[in-house]
DNA sequence: GTGGTCTAGACCACC
DNA sequence: GTGGTCTAGACCACG
């Protein structure tokens, strides 16, 4: 099974962010099933053309965030999440971003409804 | 007149962003009125304890947004803007930060609907 | 005979090491008895789905502290303990590994009262 | 100021390792005022002859903790602690390690009256 | 084979 | 000057 990651080299995001972005969001859609095993690092690492160092340091970000969990030996596998622990995860990582983005629109005197109107303006771009 | 800027040493923002992005709201929400002197960079530099160098690149990027104009040896005033001006460049870069936002927000699956809701929750809180 | 042990995935102990832990504090504890034949490493790891190697180099460490005897072509063996062999070899190890923990517990400069108490609430936990 | 760290290359826990334990019973004993500047992680390296690499990861582990905080362009600085702080923090860390510390002892089936005889054997060597 | 640690470099953004 | 990211290697323990 190959990962299905694209790495954007032009983005002001650092690589090992790009990883831990997709990966995660993977994992919390359900695209990636618990107990999946990933691809070795190193695999990893050259299908990207990265180094190996980067693709680890995503992947240490994604255990410390409970996503995967690494095994010396064995490999690395995603870990297990119920639906609704998937649910949980993905409200609380969108709301936590949220929280700090309404800071910035705020700061502008934007209102709530503002916002809203903006919000389906730009769903609907 | 002293600025009314706060700087954290904690934040992950970087402390000329910290500085670009409260002048230009206060700039947008008029507060800093049109042909207001901004202080010297070395006055402000000073009383918020950070360099010279950082303050100036702040400055350069608000003259290069458009915010304030800067005239060699008399230093930097607010560039004038019409009401209308200002709410425009305000929804233009509210905006353009939603648009970047929002890809987040559909990487993790999340509907309009959704949005709107924790939008509602965070604003209440 | 099938031998009583628990593999953890996710815990960061090697496996060999949690096969080690388990098998020689129920030796100790005589929950083994002493001449009881262990099951054949390879059906010890079909069993606990994990490698040969694994459970072989868990038998190497406990034929090395001299908890069971392999004879070739005849398995391995529990060794012979008295009872108060048993006794002394278990205070050995944990003090052993206290004399380590304590290290730590004077390196954040607690005293010898405090980890008592800590003990004693630990225990009562 | 130079950090009073000591390195073991004979030891089997990381050089990381070492540098974090070292630093953090440092900040909470109080040895490391809050707000005292670390030595750059370079000069760090070049004294302790290792990686500026390793330092590195051992200044990200401690500021994952709490226990620093670092700003690109400045350096890193010690996080402010008060006393009380400090002692929850060292107590928190000291019972998590017992916890586990104690699950061994239980598996070796020591009672808590035994475990406390030997902390005062250990502590009197 | 796997991941974990460490090395010696490089380039970048920030101050 | 600072820390942050990335690279291309190496060696080790584990399975």
């Amino acid at each position: 099974m190959a990962l299905d990651i694209v790495i954007s080299t032009t983005s002001d995001k650092p690589i090992y962010q790009q990883l831990f972005d997709q990966l995660s969001s993977q994992i919390l859609l359900g695209q990636l099933a618990e107990g999946d095993y990933l691809p070795p690092i190193r695999t990893v690492a050259k299908e990207l053309q990265i180094s190996v160092i980067t693709v680890k340091k995503a992947w240490e970000e994604l255990e410390r965030a409970g996503f995967i969990h690494s095994m010396v030996g064995r490999g690395c596998f995603v870990a297990p999440f119920s639906h609704s622990q998937r649910m949980e995860k993905r409200n609380e990582m969108a709301l936590e971003k949220l929280r700090k983005d309404i800071e910035y629109y705020k700061s502008l005197g934007i209102s709530e409804q503002e916002i809203i109107a903006f919000i389906r303006a730009a769903y609907r771009e």
